[in-house]
DNA sequence: CAGTATCCGCGACGATACTG
DNA sequence: CAGTATCGTCGCGGATACTG
């Protein structure tokens, strides 16, 4: 090799890691597999523990999971039509990258919001 | 407490969660973080570093992740003008979750990719 | 060298209305 | 109930030009 590479551990930032990420953790996500890593869910009970989000950015966001096969999509055949989504094995080793994201995200938010203002005011 | 909450570990996705993650892993950031984590860089070495990010994208990302308190800019007084730009402590912080989230990426890209082939041709 | 200023396109997202 | 369709807004990010 020519280039000599990786002094500690690298961070390989490709662009198809940037597109699953973008995918994998936008804006809604997190919250949609917050839901469904606790119990399956319908639609509209989605929608009902998501308030902010609308029809079209849920039926976008669970398209795009289901997509990337981080959840599933059940069509149960009862009266008026009722879809069930659920995770996927898959789905559930995402659970650890997001949960060490958010224990991280937690833990230094009061340094961040210290950062932030001192940034902000100088 | 009413409501019973958290059934294994809980994800708590709030509004500031999600900002904060906006900030920090946007578009260039992770690319910026792999740099700096390296060794410090000055303004140009990182376009040279990561030839995709425009000017005005790098600025924007080196001043986000400044006023979070990932990274630091110093400005050396010499000839022309040297900025140096390198991470903080809380910015060495943000390594591991990030690494952990790469990892996924890496581990399971086969699979997601047979996913989306599976989900796109049905 | 390390930016700032300006213009602009494009995709994400919301609001609203309609449907099998 | 679980969507689709359409319209409109907004902001990210790129392209380009200029500056201390």
């Amino acid at each position: 090799m020519d280039t000599a590479p990786a002094p500690d551990s690298e961070l390989r930032v490709t662009a198809p890691h940037r597109e699953l990420l973008d995918q994998v953790l936008d804006k809604w996500s997190l919250s949609v597999l917050n839901e469904l890593c606790e119990r399956p869910r319908r639609f509209n009970e989605l929608r009902r523990a998501i308030p902010a989000v609308t029809q079209k950015s849920l039926t976008a966001t669970l398209r795009r999971l289901e997509r990337n096969g981080i959840i599933e999509r059940e069509l149960l055949s009862s009266r008026p039509v009722a879809v069930e989504y659920r995770i996927t094995p898959l789905g559930k080793t995402l659970r650890r990258p997001v949960d060490v994201l958010l224990d991280w995200a937690t833990d230094h938010m009061p340094e961040i919001e210290r950062a932030r203002r001192t940034f902000d005011t100088e």
